[in-house]
DNA sequence: GATATGATGGTAATCGTTTACCATGTTTAG
DNA sequence: CTAAACATGGTAAACGATTACCATCATATC
């Protein structure tokens, strides 16, 4: 028996039951408001005839389309991609697809993705990005209802957006706190973009243990990154013409650090003997990179996870308020920190 | 003036205007088939009203969906992600969305992606895995007509489906022939996945190269991995073993590489000095690995671009029969490579 | 035995667009 | 000057589902 592979509508299976349409969709979608042997009847047949329900055309009805939309300002970079990876797994269980869109930081395709839950596109969004994907006129409008949303890793400063994170500070004191408890006292910051708030708590973080220590804070062991590879190489280069070299750097995240070990490394700096390199998220190279990495791990399944589970409640419309989740990381010591050489 | 952010719909835009939905859409949509100063005072309104049409409607009467399904074993893989960002890029520039499927190679994930064409979530495939995503059934069907389908890098061994690649046999065989100018002839390989097409066509330039030059082929040099950085870990200890050590590895990608380079170090082996080692992909990573990566760099951006074209040109009915395409990739040397010592 | 209650399945409206078809008015050709 | 062609905008029928409402029938209640 061949399957009729042009594609089957409701309608059709209807007819070759003898039933109506409202029977087939309810047997399939709402099984309890349908005697047993129809909920069989229209199941079995459904089966055979392979059918697949237009989803244009349940969602133009119901205002659901089964997407979330992921922005997220750089896909490829190895922790986002993990947190992707996670967020699309469980969101396939139930059932949902999940859209991306990379902004490459661009403040018109952010807006332009934001745009997509109001033309239908999607039902909420997963923003990995600080910043609201709305312009300030929408914003500001009382009008404007706030579609489901939920901030990944970086806090987008609106009250009632729930956000799923580590504590930063928390994982930049410990980060830092490591370093001097091995010893050292001069130690250099790599950070994030300027304007990420990630960034901002974690060197928080770090003056708060440097502060507890009673060690200074100096303004040019600060360096501005951007959480690229590529700033890990130019300001470990900066790095490594200060007068008073310090004696460890911290990456505020793994790719800065490749870049960093591989600018020591080529400017014949041996890690950890002459300077520790400690960096964040534990991208799986981290523990390849040489030396391996010590760094901050983040629970990025969870993150995933998490971030579709507060979705999907507002999706259902339940309060999600204030329910953002500070999730556990851990400090994983490998071969890249060691105390100071005198 | 304030924004009316209740999403306001055709209706109510002709209304306010005073005209019927129809000139609306056309306005929009079919600007000849309207006056110019019908086009002016629609946009205008549509402006300012902030109307987004529902794409649910529209795709329902158009039966498009403005989104095409990437199809992906792992989305986290370096190399694919540069691909989607490339692809996600130019598909935003024609107004398409990426949806994206994250199989982790497993076939009822693959097929699940697959129906989401046919349930109008999509208007096309991109798969970048070298299976079909459809069951045996469905596609030995003589009423199966395939959708809009694309795949990336792995050929699917279907007559007629285009495929975007570089030519994996000349690549291959460009690899092995740089070590053979180095002056090796003991060359172990560290495949990708066992059915991997494009580890297959890797693997038969590799021999291509060792014919020409003369040197036997050793079935014990060459190793079973599957793309993976831990198969580089596992395969590298492996080959170690061997009582003729080769004094070059090709892994056949970067990951695999970073595997096989940290394999190498921990064990004291120094690269490129004790063993020369080459990957595949040249990922933003390999240049920072120590020591930088010798390469074969393939056309990332390229690829998605291309990709993205055929499936357009699918959608929009063109024929794209065997207009398949080979992009040029490209050895880079760096310093993983030198000429054996004796 | 009459009536209220519950279970079940059908009818038809609805979601928001696009577009075939038609009506009207205007221009062009002869 | 008339008929044909064209430009323009309206009317209404789709697209494919879900679901409010209703009709019917069986069962339970007193």
């Amino acid at each position: 028996m061949l399957l009729d592979m042009s594609n089957i509508g409701i309608k059709e299976l209807a007819d070759q039951l003898g039933i109506s349409i409202a029977s087939v969709s309810r047997a399939l979608n709402n099984p309890d408001r349908v005697s047993e042997s129809m909920r069989k009847k229209v199941q079995a047949a459904a089966d055979k005839a392979d059918y697949r329900p237009n989803k244009l055309g349940a969602g133009l009805r119901t205002s659901k389309t089964g997407n979330i939309i992921a922005i997220i300002p750089d896909i490829s970079d190895t922790f986002n991609s993990g947190v992707i990876k996670s967020l699309e797994n469980i969101a396939a269980e139930h059932g949902y697809s999940v859209l991306f869109g990379n902004t490459q930081g661009k403040r018109e395709r952010e807006i332009a993705y934001g745009e997509m839950v109001r033309s239908k596109q999607a039902d909420g969004i997963i923003s990995f990005s600080h910043r609201m994907p709305f312009t300030e006129e929408v914003l500001n409008n009382p009008n404007f209802r706030l579609p489901p949303f939920v901030n990944s890793c970086e806090p987008v400063g609106i009250p009632g957006i729930p956000l799923v994170t580590i504590d930063n500070v928390e994982a930049g004191r410990q980060a830092t706190q490591h370093l001097i408890d091995l010893g050292h006292t001069q130690i250099a910051v790599i950070t994030g973009s300027n304007d990420s708030p990630s960034s901002k708590l974690r060197l928080d973080g770090y003056r708060l243990a440097l502060n507890s220590a009673g060690i200074e804070y100096q303004e040019h062991l600060v360096h501005l990154g951007n959480y690229t590879l590529s700033a890990g190489v130019s300001c470990t280069e900066k790095i490594l013409l200060l007068k008073n070299r310090p004696t460890a750097i911290i990456c505020f995240c793994d790719e800065t650090a490749l870049g960093c070990l591989s600018t020591l490394e080529s400017n014949d700096f041996s890690v950890p003997h002459d300077i520790s390199v400690l960096g964040f998220d534990d991208i799986r190279f981290a523990k390849y990179f040489t030396p391996a990495l010590t760094t901050i791990s983040q629970p990025v399944v969870d993150i995933g996870r998490r971030c579709f589970e507060l979705i999907l409640a507002q999706i259902n419309e339940e309060d999600v308020a204030d329910s953002g989740v500070y999730l556990p990381h851990k400090l994983v010591v490998r071969a890249s920190t060691a105390p100071p050489t005198k």
